[in-house]
DNA sequence: CGCATACCCGTAGATCCGTACGGGTATGGG
DNA sequence: CCCATACCCGTACGGATCTACGGGTATGCG
C-alpha cells in the first residue's frame, strides 16, 4: 500500500507543528518556479554573464556562452517572461540586462554561493 | 539560420570579459543540479518541514505535507542521494533530518528568502 | 512462527522541458 | 527596391522527470 501513509502519527506534535507552518503546495509551487528558472545551465550562465557585464545583445550572449542562438533565445524568453531580465532595442540589435528589481539575495546567495557549494561534495547515502 | 550566432561581436570586449569569468557549462550543470533539487514543491516542503521540526519519519512527513508516501519517498530518495538529508533507523521507523553539512546560506537565503520574493510579482514582458 | 507495519526498490506510464528546425518581422545598407 | 542581418515565434522531436503500481525486506507483536 503505497497510496497512503500510516494512520498513527509517530510524533503528532511535530506533525501538527510542521503542518501549521508549512507553505501550501500552491505557495511552494510558486516559489519553486522561480528557483526552476535558475536551475538550468544555460539560464544560469545567462544571468551570470549579465551580472558581469551589465548589458549584452543576444548574439554576443551566444558567443560568450559558446552556445547557439536557439538555446539562448529560449532561455531569454523564459527569463523575460518571468521579469528577471529586460531588453532594449537599438536598431536591429536587442540588448538584455538584469531587471531593476532583480532579486539581489538570489543573485548573491544562490548563484555565487552555489559555486562554492558545488566544490564541496556531499557524503554518500546512509 | 538559427544554428549560429552573428560572426561580428557587437561588444567584443564584453564578450571576452564574460567568456573568461563565466563558469563552464559543466560547472554550471553541477551547481544547477543542486538548485534543481529544491526547485520542486514536494522536495522544498520536505526541507522546510525538516528545518522546522529537526526530525521526522517518512509517514509523518507525508502527513505533514498532506501528500502520499510515494511522492515523499521519491523526494527523500533524491535528497538523500544528494546528501542533503540523512536518515536514522529506529525499529521499523526511519527518521530523516537535514544533513549536518546542509548548506546554511542555501536554506537561509534561498528557501526563506524566496517566500518573500514570491510575494513580489515581476513586471510584464518588454 | 505467522502476520501486520513501515519503508524501500524497480518498472511502466504520463507529463514537462529543452533543443532543433523552418519561417516570419523589422531594421539598415547598397 | 532588394537583400542581408538580428532576432522572434510556432512546431516537432528526444530526453528527463514525476507519479503510480506491484513487490520485496526488516522489524515488532502475539
Amino acid at each position: 500500500m503505497s497510496d497512503a501513509a500510516h494512520a498513527h502519527p509517530v510524533d503528532p506534535d511535530r506533525v501538527a507543528h510542521a503542518r501549521a507552518r508549512l507553505p501550501s503546495r500552491d505557495e511552494a509551487a510558486q516559489l519553486t518556479s522561480v528557483l526552476s528558472l535558475m536551475a538550468d545551465p544555460t539560464r544560469a550562465r545567462v544571468l551570470f554573464a549579465l551580472d558581469l557585464v551589465e548589458e549584452l545583445c543576444v548574439g554576443d550572449l551566444a558567443l560568450a556562452l559558446e552556445s547557439n542562438e536557439d538555446a539562448v533565445g529560449y532561455a531569454l524568453r523564459l527569463l523575460r517572461t518571468a521579469g528577471l531580465v529586460v531588453n532594449r532595442k537599438q536598431g536591429r540589435v536587442v540588448y538584455y540586462r538584469l531587471a531593476d528589481g532583480f532579486p539581489e539575495p538570489l543573485r548573491e546567495h544562490c548563484l555565487r554561493q552555489l559555486v562554492v557549494l558545488s566544490e564541496a561534495p556531499a557524503p554518500d547515502d546512509g
